[in-house]
DNA sequence: CGTCTTTGACCCGCGC
DNA sequence: GCGCGGGTCAAAGACG
């Protein structure tokens, strides 16, 4: 434990001093074209790096600095009082008069100076690559949750078998019949390994109708209380409100919202900052040691709005610490401002997407045991979901597999390839009992991924059998999606809506409604995008 | 002095 | 019932 902390403590306070200089004279092309029309907001946030650069320069004397750096050609400068420095080494001991001397010391003290500066500066550059980082994080969530509602769009409108089929991707419950070998084919290829961090959630209860059930009564401490706004003054103190308050809202209500409640989005992306920043204000409430993890995970509460239910858990990746996973839990009910609206609509939409099959009321979708995998083949990024109960979670999977330390999964634990062979493949919904077990599995065994095993074993069986092309066909079809002019059209009208949504209120609240408008109305539509009032 | 983080304690569900 | 683990609370400290 206290390694563990030390560590957090650590990287938080390097963190809250360099920000501020990282992102201050750092320009991103890419957040700059968001960044010139959001400036209404500015975060100002602490610990976090800066998604959008939205925030003006905070420390304009870090600013010019960096600018005066970037004129004047350091490395050359290094290497030429390098080679001089060791050339005055010898003359040191030597009989050069004073002067000489003293030149030799004046340039060590620049060398000095100059090593500092290089320091400095790779600090800085280092701050910058993740910050880049981090806005290509969000472009590629964005992208993901574009093409996710494309997907739901395309099913509506295309007919065409293969395509089609492709396109079901988008939702749970059926597809992960089909979708399996191919789905499994690009998971495995591309997938780093580490989804265990999600799926050690989902080890719990299998029955997606228990799930909505279970939280009616078990989730008492849980933020039940979120659609009571009348909370008072004192913010979050939703169980208390629960308890003393209220016998319970409305069982309607209820289910929805702990349906949304537990449905998570988990965004791995590889990030050196201790946070992604998405434009939320964020306030640490606890910090637990995972147990397999030797990184801590942080426990985070939406503070834009008193009593906004959204959390999120940070944590870095066991293996490949690089790799920074978010997994957000609720939705915000308060207006965000447009940076945060990015993240905000895209994990609502992955949740939404979750839920459009797991819905409560859906028709027994998910009532047998199984967890569903998705993958959606987008560029490097893919969305993966699991759905098992008591937490279906989407993973946003940002990091590709170009990674050096994309090592090969450890041998799937005999323990689980045992009853997995023991199935009969064939049948679906015996494929999601092994899967299950796996997940359960590895929630002991830290390191070894369940999903991933899963999809390999899925692999091992149906990719055996079914031919490739059918890999090939949700590729190509992805393909086809991307290149749709439609697509383009819902890209353009998504990012309008970021840039031009910093006005919005009310009405196209987010990007997610945004895309949806175009694609699937009912998707993120129902399902608060990116924020949703309670009760008003 | 207000706000945020830290951190041990506590609660709760779950498996044995 | 007990231990374990995940999640949360809240007092105390740090920070600006
Ligand atoms: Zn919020």
């Amino acid at each position: 434990m206290e390694k563990g902390v030390a560590l957090a403590g650590s990287v938080k306070r390097k963190h809250s001093v360099d920000p501020g200089s990282l992102s201050s004279g750092f320009e991103f092309p890419i957040s700059l074209s968001i960044r010139d029309v959001s400036l209404e907001e500015k975060p100002a946030l602490i610990g976090e790096m800066d998604f959008f650069s939205i925030e003006k320069n905070p420390r304009p004397a870090a600013d010019l600095d960096l600018k005066i750096k970037k004129e004047e050609p350091i490395i050359n400068t290094a290497l030429h009082l390098a080679s001089a420095g060791s050339d005055h080494s010898t003359v040191d001991e030597g009989l050069s008069p004073k002067q000489e001397e003293k030149k030799g010391k004046s340039e060590l003290a620049e060398m000095q100076a100059e090593l500092g500066r290089m320091t400095e500066e790779n600090q800085k550059l280092k701050g910058m690559l993740s910050q880049v980082t981090n806005n290509y994080n969000a472009l590629q969530m964005q992208l993901v949750a574009l093409m996710q509602s494309r997907n739901q769009l395309n099913q509506e409108v295309l007919v065409d078998g293969s395509k089609k089929q492709a396109n079901i991707a988008a939702i749970v419950p059926r597809q992960f019949i089909d979708l399996g070998p191919g789905a499994d084919a690009d998971d495995a290829s591309t997938h780093s390994s580490t989804d265990d961090e999600q799926s050690t959630h989902g080890g719990g209860a299998d029955h997606g109708m228990q799930m909505s059930c279970d939280d009616h009564g078990g989730d008492g401490r849980g933020f039940s209380g979120e659609e009571s706004p009348e909370n008072s003054s004192h913010g979050w103190n939703p169980n208390k409100q629960s308890k003393v308050g209220g016998v319970g809202p409305k069982p309607g209500d209820q289910v929805q919202e702990a349906t949304m409640r537990k449905a998570r989005v988990s965004v791995r992306a590889r990030s050196e900052a201790p946070m992604i920043t998405d434009g939320c204000h964020w306030r640490k409430y606890g910090q637990k040691m995972a147990k397999g993890n030797p990184c801590p995970r942080a426990y985070y509460r939406c503070t834009m709005a008193t009593g906004c239910p959204v959390r999120k858990q940070v944590q870095r990746c066991a293996e490949d610490r690089t790799i920074l996973i978010t997994t957000y839990e609720g939705n915000h009910n308060h207006p965000l401002p447009p940076a945060a609206m990015a993240m905000a609509s895209t994990t609502s939409a992955a949740a939404s997407m979750l839920l459009s099959g797991s819905m409560p009321s859906a028709d027994g979708l998910m009532n047998s045991n199984f967890l569903a995998r998705t993958i959606l083949p987008c560029s490097s990024s893919m969305a993966t979901i699991s759905a098992s109960a008591p937490f279906p979670t989407v993973t946003l999977d940002l990091t590709h597999s170009p990674n050096p330390l994309h090592f090969q999964r450890p041998p799937p634990p005999a323990a689980f390839l045992g009853p997995a062979a023991s199935q009969p493949p064939s049948l679906p919904h015996v494929f999601g009992q092994p899967l299950y077990n796996q997940s359960k599995f590895s929630g002991l065994h830290s390191s070894s991924p369940a999903l991933v095993e899963a999809s390999q074993f899925s692999q091992s069986t149906h990719g055996a059998v079914s031919p490739p092309n059918l890999a090939d066909t949700v590729t190509a079809a992805t393909a086809a999606i991307a290149a749709d002019p439609k697509f383009t059209a819902a890209l353009a009208a998504a990012i309008t809506s970021i840039i031009g949504g910093a006005h919005q209120s009310g009405s196209s609240n987010n990007v997610g409604n945004g895309a949806m408008k175009s694609g699937n109305g009912a998707g993120a539509g129902g399902l608060p995008g990116g924020w949703n009032f309670p009760a008003s």
